[in-house]
DNA sequence: AGTGCGACCTGATCGC
DNA sequence: TGCGATCAGGTCGCAC
């Protein structure tokens, strides 16, 4: 049965970029605007700029960006003399490319001109996300030593296994802890676990890892096939929505039937987190 | 040490 | 019509 408190969940969970979501947006930047001078740099909102907005403004203006890359769900945009910047979107934030003259963004709070007549949007309505600037090479390896490695690049089997085995946290809560295991969030952490039939709050040390590895590997990969999940907020860099939330196996499906069983899928808070598994196909 | 929870922030929505 | 309360999300920092 679907009660009322269902439909007002149904209403409030909101998808953010996870994953696939970056990467779909550094690989656009990466194709764009690499090699482009930071002529002028604008905002509106001081803590959009973490630290200091003043020593963010004098580090990127002027600069060219030689690399954009991703680790975890930050974007990372290497320029010369080996500083760096870092965008990391967490909510609601955005990564636009627009021409100087298109009309203006819903929440812009940062705006980055470059050449050619290009500019960089950073908006985000909740005020979560940031632009971080770092002075040199130490300072970036430092803030991502924090992360833990990428799932579809150097996290092997083996080194998952080892990863689930000393935690008896729930398997749901690891998998989305970015200091074990990056780039996982909530979309991908529920559909992943879907495919594997393993309830979320099955404690890590009891899962089948190989099960829940192999599925993690294949949502992550079909939401960048799919340009990534677009429900609420997140777009691409060029404002151009992802087609993942066609395809959710249970993120925000409570109340309608598993895609598998026809089981009608459940929500529940896991570590303050909604969280959605179906009954019948997900069981410890 | 490991765990849990409040704070951050605000658009969307509901109740009154 | 409109105001106030509620909720979500990722991550940090603090308390137990």
């Amino acid at each position: 049965m679907i009660c009322i408190f269902d439909i007002l969940f149904l209403i409030f969970d909101i998808p953010t970029p996870e994953l696939p979501e970056v990467e779909t947006i550094k690989r656009q930047l990466a194709d764009t605007i690499v090699g482009c001078k930071i002529t002028n740099v604008w905002f509106d909102n001081p803590k959009s700029l973490q630290s200091n907005p003043l020593i963010f403004v004098k580090g990127v203006k002027g600069a060219i960006i030689q690399k954009i890359d991703r680790r975890a769900k930050l974007v990372i945009f290497y320029l010369d003399g080996s500083k760096a910047f870092v965008v990391h979107l967490r909510m609601t934030g955005r990564l636009l490319i627009r021409k100087a003259g298109d009309s203006i963004d819903a929440f812009a709070h940062v705006v980055l001109s470059l050449e050619k007549g290009l500019e960089l949007r950073f908006c985000d309505a909740r005020k979560f996300g940031f632009m971080r600037f770092l002075k040199d090479q130490k300072e970036l390896k430092e803030l991502l030593l924090g992360y833990g490695p990428e799932p579809l690049d150097d996290l092997s089997l083996e080194k998952f296994r080892q990863i689930l085995s000393k935690n008896q946290r729930s398997i749901k809560e690891v998998l989305t802890d970015q200091k074990l295991i990056s780039g996982i969030g909530n979309i991908y952490a529920n559909d992943g676990l879907w495919l594997a039939k393993t309830h979320p709050l099955e404690p890590a040390n009891k899962v089948d890892a190989a099960i829940v590895f192999k599925a993690i590997e294949k949502v992550l990969t079909e939401g960048l096939k799919d340009g990534g999940a677009s429900d609420q907020w997140y777009v691409n860099a060029f404002g151009a929505k992802g087609k993942y939330q066609e395809h959710f196996k249970v993120y925000g499906r409570i109340g309608k039937p598993c895609l598998r069983c026809k089981t009608i899928i459940k929500r529940i808070v896991v570590a303050s987190r909604g969280t959605f598994y179906c009954p019948k196909c997900q069981v410890f």
